[in-house]
RNA sequence: UGGGGUGUAGCCAAGCGGUAAGGCACGGGACUUUGACUCCCGCAUUCGUAGGUUCGAACCCUGCCACCCCAG
């Protein structure tokens, strides 16, 4: 098979190709550029990884390509990403990420290629159920990465391959040393994809004008000031710079954005009940099956990534859902993803709308 | 300017003669392909200020300054 291979210049997606190559297949690594700036340091970090996945491949022994999708990432995944924070939102770039750009446009270019799969680094598995192609956890239940792959649908699942999701993210290092990869001790990277880490809320600030307001608790005692309802979040609590206010000495912590009012409500101690609510209701629902099992059920679900399993009971109404959660959740947070399982398999999700 | 009270890190706040608790905030790190949460580490040679008593004071005494309260 012609495989084409989404190469980060990271560990996982290297050691994918070189067990596809080993495989057999005929293998073709391409990295996608998808973020034209640079980072805090003025250090493009692209052009390290771009390095990393030339020696990678080189050491791999198979050839490779770079791709720039920088315009289809700004305009389905970015501008979105923007306009959910505008509206005081917290959305998840990295699921539609994937949706759009590795599992559509970089998808096709696969295609174009000539390749008759895709596969990338992801820790998740492909699995063979009746309704069709299953995507189930990676192995690594540490490491599990299904949860930003739960907007996919069958046609791109039918062509993609996670050649490292039945491995440990121990084995993978470990398979990498042995062959000597450049990449087999690279530090593991977090932040928006392809966009890296950074200051996030100074990162934030560059497209999103301050719009200053007051800091209040819930019965409106103004505590301070904020600098913008969109770089903070429900159940936040670092960069209020509010202390001492009481002789309770609590943590604060954002339980609201009144938006009209331009008010951060907060509020005092872990233990604050209006952090927590047990329904919510979200919209957008996708199913990897392209349908819900049942129009209501039980299952699993994780309100954000690497989250416990939360027992939940799920009720279908077109493309709106409506979760009760078994316990109480903390901070369920508008534009977050609840991602369903049933055991390993992932059933797909939705994008909260709000939560009671 | 009569009386009373208080002044300890950015904010709360212990300490009451023996050589500066704790919490929050903040900074750094860990964790993490979202944003958060969480965890770990750090954070006053100095206690409004100037003197004095004492082997030794943030704690005792005196002056000054600031703020608060009650009287005017």
């Amino acid at each position: 098979m012609k495989i084409v291979v989404g190469m980060s210049g990271g560990v996982d997606s290297a050691v994918s190709a070189l067990l596809l190559h080993r495989d057999g297949h005929e293998v073709v690594g391409v990295f996608m550029k998808n973020w034209e700036e640079t980072d805090e340091d003025g250090i493009c970090t692209a052009t390290q990884d771009w390095e990393d996945v030339q020696a990678t491949c080189d050491a791999i022994g198979i050839p490779y390509y770079a791709v720039n999708f920088t315009r289809e990432y700004r305009d389905s995944v970015f501008s979105h990403f923007l306009s959910e924070y505008q509206r005081g939102r917290t959305p998840n770039p990295d699921v539609l990420c994937n949706r759009e750009i590795k599992f559509k446009a970089f998808l096709d270019f696969a295609m174009k290629l000539g390749a008759d799969r895709l596969a990338t680094g992801h820790f998740a598995r492909l699995g063979e159920g009746k309704d069709g192609v299953q995507l189930l956890r990676g192995v690594d239940a540490n490491k599990d990465q299904s949860y930003f792959l739960y907007m996919l649908t069958q046609p791109p699942l039918e062509k993609a391959m996670f050649p490292v999701g039945d491995l440990t993210k121990a084995e993978v290092r470990g398979i990498a040393r042995e062959a000597k990869l450049p990449v087999s001790e690279k530090r593991d990277s977090t932040g928006v994809c392809f966009i890296g880490e950074r200051d996030f809320k100074a990162f934030l600030k560059g497209f999103l004008p301050a719009q200053p307001g007051d800091i209040v608790t819930e019965d409106g005692k103004v505590l301070g000031q904020h600098d913008g309802l969109m770089y903070y979040t429900l159940g936040q609590r670092r960069g209020l710079g509010i202390g001492g206010v009481s002789e309770k000495g609590g943590r604060w912590f954002v339980i609201e954005k009144d938006m009209e009012g331009k008010r951060l409500i907060v509020q005092q101690g872990t233990d604050s009940q209006r952090l927590y609510s047990s329904v919510c209701y979200a919209d957008d629902a996708t199913w990897i099956v392209g349908a819900p099992p049942m129009q209501s059920f039980d299952c699993t679900a994780k309100y954000r990534y690497r989250q416990a399993d939360q027992r939940v009971h799920v009720e279908v109404d077109g493309t709106h859902l409506r979760i009760t959660a078994e316990a109480p959740q903390r901070a369920v947070t508008p534009g977050q993803s609840v991602v369903f399982y049933d055991g390993d398999v992932c059933l797909g999700g939705g994008v909260v709308d709000r939560a009671d």
